[in-house]
DNA sequence: TTAGGGTTAG
């Protein structure tokens, strides 16, 4: 065999001083020295072949050169290169012991790899090699098992142990914490720590890690808290133990919803033990709990202490980022990244996907997408998603059809998606179509929510009756979800006798919910059911609930600005009511003629007998033209869903400003751009 | 002085 083309064999290093164990290995096998076999493992120079010369055939390496090679690559962390020597000794050789050093760094190797053929292999040869098993390599050899998935090779070895240690117990419980058995995991930690007397050696940080991940896996957090304790009981350990310890608490604290405990132990860390681990985990933590601003101000804390921040904060970064609406700051992380040499992992990429998708970029959007090098569903979801509440239904059902044809097994979130899409574009044949498509397999039958999108889809075409034969005909009880879809339909097309059933149904089933009432009321309002809507009020007054003010806010130059009806709080408020006024003037004189009055379903009687003219997303707007130079888009943000009339007069005002503006309402976002917005009017 | 240890997206 030529050894130049064997892969593994091309980064070899020559035997001398760098040997990481040579005790071990000169002990255990005390074969005879061959350095020329090893010198035949060195890098060589590659010369140019010349085409009449055969290549030279060169001896086969020393079984010392192999295990040392072998040694070498695993300790440096080249698994898969260490496998290929073990391999390539074994070829055509008859059986033959290795050192037990060499099969220390096989086993490492097959157990990082999760290769269970390897660890098949490498565990026969080691027990065939007579070698002595202690309970170092038993510990070894069963990590090895658990690691790979070989779940009853593991019980064997583990039953067949003469001798266990503190260490086997750590082996078992990451074990099982990886099978999705963290409380079995606890329960062997219990066991461990009651024998060593409350504390000890046994008791080593490693396990308490493990523990602590089981802790977290099982999102208990009194056990979570026992763990602390302990860990403050043993009292502090070496540096590298510390750390770990640390950062397990600070992520357990974190995954269990307690993210300022999680803040206390990342304050307690010296500085130095702040491995940009320790800051990431953090960071994911505010961003799990929706807490962005204090992400923020984390990041901008690392960004002063000198941490050097790597992948994984740039992608949680995205979306804070995301969330907050800053696409510059994402924009400016994004080539950071590029800038450090560091490519966006598949995470990032969807992040960062995510984030054009929020924003309405959907060409940027897909180009990160379109050069993804790797995918994976939740990037085709968050795309079709973007798609679907940005109303450009026809891509989000392109992409759909492009992830069947791939042969991608959706889920029930790309459906959700897709399914979205269809009834923000009122795609009423497609939506069923895929919605049949869904529930012929059993594998994603259609969730509460899929009706509910689908009953909503029904509803704004006006197709009342099916949307209530899905509530009828749904396989479980309707859920909240299900019937404010057909509230929302029934209101909008006026048939008020479902309208009220739905809206009863609804306050039945979540009776603290103060929409629910708002929805009533207006309901029993339009339909000059006095009384009724007088009780309301009572019930209202009774249970101490106070129905509070719709409101807008646009966001400039990172700052918002908030609005309410006929807001008059503004310092530039008599600018604003003028820049309004002769913006009506403007959209007047291009067409514009007011729709009549629509009683809106989330907003409180009282407050729309106000005229609409000074709507709080109308002043929002007005502010914002005033506050900006021309050409920047505007964002709007409200609490209460967009009248017919806001709706109308925005898309005037796009066509006579040349403004994009996009408002994110109660329910979804509408894209308005030269007099069309991206719900095609549905909504 | 060694086997078991920490963070992310729809």
């Amino acid at each position: 065999m030529d050894l130049q083309v064997a892969p593994p064999l091309g980064t070899l290093r020559p035997l001398a001083s760098t040997h990481h164990r040579p005790k071990a290995s000169a002990t255990a096998a005390p074969s005879t020295s061959s350095s020329s076999s090893a010198e035949s493992l060195k890098p060589r120079p590659r010369l140019p072949r010349q085409p009449h010369q055969s290549p030279v055939p060169r001896p086969r390496p020393s079984l010392p050169a192999l295990c040392a090679a072998i040694e070498r690559h695993a300790a440096a962390g080249r698994h898969a290169d260490a496998l290929d020597v073990f391999r390539l000794a074994r070829a055509g050789a008859p059986f033959t012991p290795l050192p037990l050093a060499t099969y220390h760094s096989l086993v490492a190797a097959a157990a990082a790899l999760r290769d269970p053929g390897a660890a098949a292999a490498v565990a026969w040869h080691m027990e065939s090699s007579g070698s002595e098993m202690g309970v170092y390599e038993h510990n070894l050899v069963l990590a090895m098992y658990l690691r790979c998935g070989m779940l009853g090779e593991a019980r064997r070895v583990f039953e067949g142990m003469a001798e266990r240690n503190g260490v086997t117990s750590g082996v078992v419980m990451g074990g099982l914490v990886d099978r999705g058995r963290p409380r079995a995991a606890l329960a062997v930690f219990r066991e461990m720590w009651a024998e060593a007397g409350g504390c000890g050696e046994v008791a080593r940080p490693r396990a308490v890690v493990v523990a602590v991940r089981a802790a977290t896996a099982a999102g208990s957090v009194p056990a979570g808290r026992q763990l602390h304790c302990c860990v403050v009981k043993m009292g502090p350990c070496d540096d590298d133990g510390d750390r770990y310890l640390s950062c397990a608490l600070l992520d357990m604290y974190s995954k269990c919803g307690q993210v300022d405990e999680a803040r206390r132990v990342f304050d307690g860390m010296a500085p130095h033990q702040r491995t940009i681990v320790a800051w990431n985990s953090m960071l994911a933590g505010y961003v799990l709990h929706g807490r962005s601003e204090e992400a923020l101000e984390l990041y901008h804390e690392m960004r002063g202490s000198g941490v050097d921040m790597d992948q994984f904060t740039f992608s949680t970064m995205l979306r804070v980022f995301g969330r907050l609406g800053l696409l510059e700051h994402a924009k400016q992380a994004h080539a950071g990244l590029i800038q450090r040499g560091l490519p966006l992992d598949i995470v990032g990429n969807t992040a960062l996907l995510d984030l054009y998708c929020k924003w309405g970029r959907m060409e940027d959007a897909r180009n990160v997408f379109e050069r993804m090098p790797k995918r994976n569903l939740i990037s085709w979801n968050a795309l079709i998603a973007g798609y679907g509440y940005h109303g450009m239904g026809d891509k989000a059902i392109e992409v759909f059809e492009r992830l069947i044809a791939e042969g991608i097994v959706p889920n029930h979130v790309t459906f959700l998606a897709v399914l979205n899409a269809c009834r923000f574009s009122g795609l009423v044949d497609k939506g069923k179509r895929i919605f049949q498509l869904m529930a012929r397999n059993p594998k994603t039958k259609p969730r509460a929510m899929h009706h509910a999108c689908v009953i909503e889809l029904f509803g704004r075409e006006g197709l009342l009756d099916e949307a209530y034969l899905m509530i009828r005909r749904a396989p479980f009880t309707p859920t909240a979800n299900m019937w404010g879809a057909l509230l929302t339909a029934s209101r909008v097309h006026k048939n008020m006798h479902l309208a009220k059933l739905a809206a009863e149904q609804l306050l039945a089933m979540e009776p603290e919910k103060i929409n629910n009432y708002v929805v009533l009321l207006n309901l029993y309002i339009c339909s000059g059911r006095q009384d009724d809507a007088c009780k309301v009020v009572e019930t209202l007054k009774r249970k101490g609930l106070c129905i509070s003010n719709a409101c807008s806010w646009v966001t400039i130059k990172k700052k918002d600005y908030r609005f309410f009806f006929k807001d008059s709080l503004h310092p530039q408020c008599a600018e604003i009511y003028r820049k309004l006024d002769t913006l009506m003037k403007e959209i007047k004189e291009a067409g514009y003629v007011a729709e009549e009055n629509e009683l809106l379903p989330d907003i409180h009687p009282d407050e729309q007998n106000i005229s609409r003219a000074y709507h709080s997303e109308r002043l929002a707007i007005a502010f914002g033209l005033i506050s900006t130079s021309p050409c920047t888009p505007l964002r709007i943000t409200q609490s209460h869903h967009l009248c017919r009339d806001c709706h109308k007069i925005i898309k005037f005002l796009t066509k006579v400003t040349k403004r994009e503006i996009v408002v994110r309402d109660g329910s979804r976002f509408h894209h308005f751009r030269l007099g069309i917005c991206s719900c095609g009017d549905y909504w």
